[in-house]
DNA sequence: TAATCTATTGCAACATAGTTGCAAAAACTA
DNA sequence: TAGTTTTTGCAACTATGTTGCAATAGATTA
């Protein structure tokens, strides 16, 4: 794990510190979308705040991870499969929020369905986000 | 247009008042999404913060406006078409965003497409926001 | 591995967005 | 028009996000 992160962190040509290490971790533990709250209350104590948003940015602009918009407009970031580079992003899956336990997952396999535009309408960005109950909140119990 | 506005907030059974008049009236006039700000801007002088603020969170429970989520996190309201009732709106078409003029539009005539979701995931709700060039932006000059 | 250079971090201060309680004012009711 | 209810404005507060700058840690090279 340790040695992935930082691989991650060279091959994008970034500096191996300790918050990166710390918050790439979390999101390689968690393998869901996290807020800037999310990862304030998990290294919040080691790190500050303007760290945590500063070393989002960068990995956004790095495309290491990608922002989420949500219904209720809050930021959430995932991580990018490998297929993102550097200021170039491919997230055209469908993202979906569990009403139910509140995580955020991207259906990797899901594409954004295409859709027909208006006339003169031209669309270069579609994003698509789903609410709902996810696989293990239906799970019998 | 002020009678048409007066017979809105009584079926809504809300009472008429200046704030609400002029907010709806925005709405109306500029016949695009309006974020926050926008209104601040608007009618901020003569209207505080957080009467703006109240109002669009009246007008959205009662089924007048609705919200719509965007790439960049910022929260904007639009009009919601007749079919919208008190706490159950079915805005189930698409929002597009220009990148060249900023506005932003309900596509009422773009039904948001059915996907296929992954095993045991149920989806409830669909938002779908498509950015790129509206039609003015595209027309010759 | 020590010296140097560069990138990153933490702090402080600030800006913007949104919320709450409460008293005053306006709208509705009869 | 008097009384009741709803809405508004103010003040204070919380949360979220940004910027400049000095101190620190990471990378680089000799």
């Amino acid at each position: 794990m340790e040695q992935k992160i930082i691989d991650l962190l060279k091959r994008s040509s970034l500096s191996v510190t300790d918050s990166r290490k710390k918050i790439l971790e979390s999101f390689f533990q968690k393998n869901s979308a996290l807020a800037h709250a999310d990862i304030e209350l998990q290294v919040g104590d080691e790190f500050d705040r303007v760290t945590i948003y500063r070393t989002l940015q960068t990995f956004v602009d790095k495309g290491i991870i990608h922002t989420i918009p949500t219904p209720d407009n809050a930021v959430l970031y995932a991580l990018c499969k490998d297929s993102c580079s550097a200021g170039h992003h491919h997230d055209n899956h469908v993202h979906f929020i569990c009403d139910n336990c509140n995580k955020t997952y991207c259906l990797e396999h899901v594409v954004v369905p295409n859709i027909t535009m208006p006339n003169n309408f031209v669309a270069s960005q579609i994003d698509m986000v789903v609410s709902g109950v996810c696989d293990i909140c239906n799970a019998p119990s």
